[in-house]
DNA sequence: ATATTATGTCAATATAACTTACCAATATAA
DNA sequence: TTATATTGGTAAGTTATATTGACATAATAT
């Protein structure tokens, strides 16, 4: 970004609103599938996380959700009660928890997914490879530069 | 996107998660400077519309929100609680009301903003001006994409 | 004159998070 | 082996943000 005179605060701002938007409407596109089985985002975002990391300990969930025990812990509950994630012991350290999701699991997240799949695909479906590519790339380091903030 | 198959279920989920943080944490750099006002991200959120959009009417604000007149009743109480923002009659149709940021709420917005800002630099920094704009791009296509669905 | 629109407000409720505090089991280090 | 740290669970109370439903007022439109 050597020169990036281009970039005013008008354009900074209208960054951050889309990156609202995008993420408001993301989620909400699989409310009605959530209604269906009395859930919410959190928990919405609690069964992306298990599907993509498989076998997640309790301590990385939290540490990715960044909530507090507490109120993972009222989500994982909810979770549990509809009989849709299993846990596993750690053979090393006893003390430490595998989240998983059981094939129920798998079947409603998927079905979560599928809501919120159509957006990427209708957003990505007139852009080149190269664009996708580029955006994926900014996406990335506006997530990395946590570090250095 | 004519032949999308290298998009696998994996990097969508990925897409997804990286919204999420990339919203998470541009709203959650502006904390410190919120909490110092008493106030929150809706606040935030509201601020950075009035920034934006000068002299928009009430019918317009919620429109942009998607949040009902009570929720945004509470947070524009706050705000003229803490003296940020002035109302204007429409001169044609009284009934409606413009809302603009007074001196202070600019002020406040641009330390909030500022926070925020420093995100999008640090990400933009390493970044060429080609995938900015098709960054942009596509982000324009995640939200608009809300039509078709 | 009546209907509709733009906005405001009351009351009750829901969701998702928080803080503070404490407990149990296990693991690790002195 | 005893002390300390870590991983996880839980209870009580609170806060932030939003909801639904009902009703009110003023102004514009038909």
């Amino acid at each position: 970004m050597r020169e990036l005179l281009y970039l005013k605060d008008e354009q900074i701002k209208e960054f951050i609103e889309k990156l609202f938007l995008s993420y408001r409407d993301t989620f909400s596109d699989s409310k009605t599938v959530l209604d269906k089985y009395s859930l919410g985002i959190a928990h919405n975002k609690v069964l992306h996380i298990l599907s993509t990391y498989k076998g997640i300990t309790i301590g990385e969930l939290l540490g990715k959700l960044k909530i507090t025990k507490q109120s993972l812990n009222r989500i994982l509950r909810d979770l549990i009660k509809i009989d849709v994630i299993t846990f596993k012991k750690d053979s090393k350290d006893t003390r430490v928890k595998h989240v998983y999701l059981n094939e129920k699991g798998e079947k409603i997240f998927n079905e979560i997914f599928s809501m919120q799949k159509k957006r990427i695909y209708n957003a990505l479906l007139s852009s080149s490879a190269k664009e996708v590519v580029d955006f994926n790339k900014v996406l990335k380091k506006l997530i990395k530069s946590n570090e250095r903030l």
